[in-house]
DNA sequence: GCCAACGTTGGC
DNA sequence: GCCAACGTTGGC
């Protein structure tokens, strides 16, 4: 120990950052021009995590427990400065940090060498490294080709790579010829096809559902994985899909089936990206390079990677398709997409070795930085230093690296967790080698927590009883693709009080997503959980949460989560949402996922209430998708209207009346949904578009503009008033339940209603049909 | 297939 | 030679 601390003391070198770069400055080498323009090239960033310049990174970058000029913070355990072992010295961290131009993927420095490539180094040359002859440096100009896309690029520019697949927009038209696509609707002089089956679309007839969906960006960040290890990887890598704010108009009519396939996510890019400079992801998601195939942030080892570790080898051979895992958690921080075909792919050998000792760290997230072992996790107490056997040898926990660990997913000890229940105060337990004979099987499970920084898994703590639990109902719905290479696999796994969610695309050939737009449709849509979790961690923003305060419940439980008035919490089903401010700040409106009846497993129960249509039943177990939205970046230039976008930020702040909930759409739109399944607004959705005209639309119906309502209002919704006053209005109204079609279609086919050409659509809650609809005229 | 145990090796 | 910790093995 004395030892230790000796050697720490006598070892200046840190990974701080913010000493490396001052460090990197008084160093001998000078600063090329390629250090230059680096630097100058980077300034527009300075307002980037992960970007570093000549200017101290900001603060969030620094490990939590700042050591000053190697002043440790008293801490009860021993510590050492961290820049020894396996993972990069401090050096290679320092240069990662200082030299790796971020912006572009590569790195600027002489790269210092490993021990094989040292031997290498002194095979040939030999003194390249220490006469401060620099390698040569990468002329940006030179490798344009290699070059991820700016940020900045990224985010203005709707087109895709080549190299990145992104999704477009699904058009609900694409996905469903029988479905209206709502744009259509919305934008386009009412048209009077109101004689018309309230049910007759397939989807409506099935699924017919009064809550809306809310439709999701695309996704263009992921993470892409291989799918050659599919149980293997666990949750272990990040997946990173930020949501969009809708292109399309929200149906409140969506099917659940539309719901999927509405969820077409983007990827604003990083976070970070925000021009605010807020940081929704500061400790987990490093600007580092970006990956061109999969976007996952990665610490380029030389000129020319524009791949991360996983992507590289793989993408050599072939092209690996996306593999998108969506996971409900108990704790979400982040849901994570593995890509773990990792291989030495045999080429540069200095390469692969640098590969290989830094696969295990990003060296930007906050667990890489962090340089103090907790001390108290079962990796840190398994050190010698900790009294420990060094068995385990692995590092702290909270050092495991984000995104590149190996160990995230696995179980944590929590021998040390005291809040656990029945825990053993004994540390295992002298055994032969080899897993002991407990057995164990409950951190196989894809919905496991898999955040080392959460010390709330169940696992190890597991009793039989625990176990009893694991084996509740597994809901499996899964759905092929016409084209059957992409599907959804929807996993409903119900534990005791909690049910999760696991939804996966899987994709076995290369093929761009965004060519298929069907790739999110038609498959039923699932989910529940009678649990809410609340996360609003700094990774929130990341993750894609699906929350929903499902469970049996009774109809007036059914949830809506208000989006805009967040603090108005309906029925106590708050779930995860960030507050407005934070979404606001962040730039991210997070919906939640609102299971809207009883779970997947009572599909085929009886409707509650019978008065109402045929498929009745089917709203009762139809959840509700909400989603995050990223306003950053989400929206070009022409889908911007500053005044909307003020309007809809006041409504953001604003109680709004019950259940209502805003979203900005392109168009730019701005969508006020009823999200209570409960109000007879349900189904009804208020556009707000540029100059604050405004349309009603019921079931996808506009209301006729001679509709009573609009002569109560305004033409233009221009404030708060106006709409909280159309809302207010609009809670007193009930919606036109159409009349009986005559003729009715096979046997099995549910009733269906039809409504008159002129149907009001909206009508006084005392009434059943709107006059048209009572005496209807047919045609 | 998980994961405790541990061989191994980069970095110092 | 020591330390840190990564990758692998083999019991379960
Ligand atoms: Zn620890
Ligand atoms: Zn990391």
């Amino acid at each position: 120990m004395t030892d230790e601390l000796n050697r720490a003391s006598a070892e200046p070198e840190t990974m701080n950052p913010e000493e490396a770069v001052p460090a990197l400055l008084s160093e001998n080498h000078p600063i090329g021009a390629d250090d230059v323009t680096a630097v100058e090239e980077n300034t527009e960033w300075d307002n980037m995590p992960g970007i570093v310049t000549v200017e101290l990174p900001p603060d969030w970058l620094k490990p939590m427990e700042e050591d000053e000029d190697g002043v440790d913070s008293v801490r009860s355990i021993p510590k050492v400065k961290r820049r020894r072992g396996r993972p990069p010295s401090a050096r290679n961290v320092r240069q990662g940090l200082t030299r790796l131009d971020f912006k572009k993927g590569i790195h600027m420095d002489r790269t210092r060498r490993t021990k094989s490539a040292r031997s290498q180094l002194e095979i040939t040359k030999h003194s390249s490294l220490s006469s401060g002859t620099a390698a040569p440096l990468p002329d940006p100009a030179r490798t344009p080709e290699v070059l991820p896309r700016t940020i900045q690029s990224i985010i203005h520019s709707s087109t895709s790579t080549p190299q990145r697949p992104r999704l477009t927009p699904c058009s609900p038209a694409g996905v469903s010829s029988l479905s209206n696509t709502p744009n259509a609707e919305f934008n386009s002089p009412p048209r009077l096809t109101r004689v018309s089956p309230l049910s007759i679309d397939t989807s409506r007839t099935r699924d017919f559902i009064h809550s809306p969906s809310v439709k999701v960006g695309n996704v263009s960040q992921q993470i892409v994985s291989s799918s050659s290890e599919p149980g293997k990887d666990g949750a272990e890598l990040p997946l990173r899909l930020w949501l969009y704010p809708s292109l399309e108009p929200i149906s409140p009519t969506k099917t659940q089936d539309a719901l999927i396939s509405d969820q077409t996510v983007i990827s604003p890019d990083f976070p970070e990206t925000r021009l605010n400079g807020t940081m929704a992801l500061k400790e987990s998601h490093p600007m580092l390079s970006k990956c061109e195939n999969c976007g996952c942030p990665f610490s380029a080892q030389k000129p020319g990677d524009t791949l991360c570790f996983r992507c590289r080898p793989k993408l050599e051979k072939k092209y690996s398709p996306p593999n998108i895992v969506f996971r409900k958690k108990p704790h979400p921080k982040y849901t994570k997409i593995v890509n773990k075909d990792y291989a030495p792919d045999g080429g540069d050998e200095d390469d692969w070795a640098q590969k290989k000792r830094n696969r295990r760290m990003c060296r930007q997230c906050i667990a890489c930085l962090r340089e103090d072992d907790c001390g108290k996790c079962d990796f840190c107490m398994d050190k010698p230093k900790y009294g420990g056997s060094n068995k385990k040898r692995q590092k702290c926990r909270l050092r495991q690296c984000k995104f590149e660990s190996k160990l995230h997913g696995q179980s944590a000890n929590r021998t040390l967790n005291p809040s656990l229940p029945r825990r053993r105060n004994v540390k295992p337990k002298l055994k032969r080698r080899g897993r002991p004979a407990r057995k164990r099987r409950f951190r196989s499970k894809p919905w496991e927590d898999d955040d080392d920084d959460d010390d709330d898994d169940d696992e190890d703590e597991m009793s039989d009883k625990d176990n009893d639990e694991e084996e509740g109902r597994l809901y499996k719905m899964n759905g092929s693709k016409a084209r059957g290479r992409k599907k959804w696999n929807y996993s409903f796994k119900e534990e005791d009080d909690d049910m999760f969610i696991e939804a996966v695309i899987e994709d076995d050939e290369p093929s761009n997503i965004e060519e298929d737009p069907d790739i999110l449709s038609n498959e039923r849509s699932m989910m529940a959980s009678n649990v809410m979790y609340s996360n609003t961690s700094g990774l929130g923003a990341q993750g894609l949460y699906y929350n929903m305060p499902g469970m049996p419940v009774a109809p007036h439980m059914l949830g809506s989560v208000p989006l805009c008035n967040n603090n108005q919490m309906p029925l106590g089903e708050v779930i995860g949402s960030l507050p407005m401010d934070d979404a606001t700040q962040n730039g991210f409106l997070q919906i939640e996922m609102v299971r809207v009846g009883s779970p997947p497993s009572h599909f085929t129960e009886e409707p509650q209430n019978t008065q109402h249509h045929v498929s009745e039943h089917q709203q009762e177990a139809t959840p509700v998708i909400t989603q995050i939205f990223s306003l950053a970046a989400a929206e070009s230039d022409c889908d911007r209207d500053q005044g909307l976008m003020e309007l809809f930020t006041s409504l953001g702040q604003t109680v709004l009346p019950a259940h209502w909930v805003c979203v900005m759409a392109k168009g730019p739109v701005l969508q006020l949904l009823q999200c209570s399944k409960l109000s007879t607004m349900a189904d009804t959705i208020v556009q707000i578009e540029k100059g604050f005209f405004y349309q009603v639309s019921v079931q996808n119906q506009p209301l006729l503009l001679m509709h009573a309502i609009y002569s109560r209002h305004p033409t233009c919704l221009e404030t708060l008033d106006h709409v909280v006053s159309l809302l207010l209005d609009l809670e007193g109204l009930g919606v036109c339940q159409g009349y009986q079609s005559p003729d009715m279609g096979s046997p099995w086919e549910p009733r269906m209603c039809v409504r008159a050409a002129l149907c009001d659509l909206l009508i006084s809650k005392d009434e059943e049909h709107c006059v048209k609809c009572t005496q209807p005229v047919e045609g």
